[in-house]
DNA sequence: AGTATTTGACCCCC
DNA sequence: GGGGGTCAAATACT
């Protein structure tokens, strides 16, 4: 089985990283960001692994939209049925993406979920209005997961994503999924720098590959996403180099709604989901294409 | 008619 | 008190 294949070559790494890692701490000429970096490996190794276990059957694979979130105070049962205008106590994780939308494609579907704007409001020292969504299946599902979409001063063409809270929706489960049928307009490209590029195994993960990687912003608790990918316009000029034949079909990425097979791993609860991708070390993706 | 967006008001936190 | 996040009525869209 190629999951099995690729679970055991995922620990296997996992494993040498660990090694590796040991070697450079105990080495004085090792830099913290090769730590930083191996650290990253390490964690995405068995996030994949983790991963792959929990995707590999239905008796324990899907994740139940109504398992708890650890970061929410309580329940949506209990909660959120007293609606009052009374500021939510957010959850203590988000992501920070940074998309280059040139065709519009920061409204509320192009990472892969259902998100309905619930606000507007113009920033002190921001050229551009921030924009309120949050996940349309709240009220469904008591899905508290909201997003923050910020167009760039510097770069208009830069939209900056910040989401707050993670999908306990059934969207959230099936993210990871490969599209159910091909979609037939055109998609954008979804594109990434990978000028420093490690190593060719890390583009093994089978299924799945993320928006932006995580970082821990450590002040705040807080998982942030380092701006690395773009989005781009199919017509748009920028293709990385070792994007294979093979690996394009992973790339070359959906950002509609429903079926985006990437955008995913993403915002869920655990730990498993927490995925720094193999790309998503310091350095992997080391410049913003414009 | 149902759903999504807009937008002014409200409220909390710093 | 001001800024930022959210609510909810009004409006637009399908």
């Amino acid at each position: 089985m190629e999951g099995e294949w690729t679970l055991m070559h995922e620990l296997t790494q996992g494993m040498e990283l660990t090694k590796q890692l040991r070697l450079h701490l105990n080495s004085s000429t090792s830099s913290a960001e090769t730590r930083e970096f191996l650290v990253q490996r390490i964690q995405s190794s068995f996030d994949k692994a983790l991963l792959i276990l929990k995707w590999s059957g239905p008796a324990v694979a899907q994740p139940q939209p109504e398992s708890p979130v650890s970061f929410y105070a309580s329940p949506w049962n209990e909660d959120q049925k007293h609606v009052s205008k009374k500021r939510k106590i957010l959850p203590k994780r988000t992501d920070h993406v940074t998309v280059c939308s040139e065709n519009g494609l920061e409204g509320s579907m192009e990472d892969g979920y259902s998100w309905r704007k619930y606000g507007q409001k113009d920033i002190l020292g921001m050229k551009y209005p921030r924009s309120y969504y949050r996940c349309t299946y709240r009220h469904i599902q008591g899905c508290w997961a909201t997003k923050l979409v910020q167009r760039s001063d510097e770069d208009p063409s830069i939209i900056e994503v910040t989401y707050k809270g993670s999908h306990t929706c059934s969207q959230a489960s099936r993210q990871i999924l490969p599209p159910a049928s091909p979609e037939k307009k055109q998609q954008p490209n979804l594109s990434v720098d990978t000028e420093d590029l490690g190593s060719k195994d890390m583009m093994s993960f089978p299924f799945s590959f993320p928006l932006a990687s995580f970082a821990y912003d450590e002040n705040e608790s807080q998982f942030c996403t380092q701006p690395m990918v773009d989005f781009r316009d199919c017509t748009g000029s920028y293709s990385p180099s070792f994007i294979s034949p093979a690996t394009s079909e992973i790339f070359s990425a959906n950002t509609s709604a429903t079926n985006s097979p990437i955008l995913d791993l993403d915002f869920s609860t655990d730990a498993a989901d927490f995925c720094s991708f193999p790309f998503d070390g310091p350095g992997f993706f080391s410049s913003r294409i414009q």
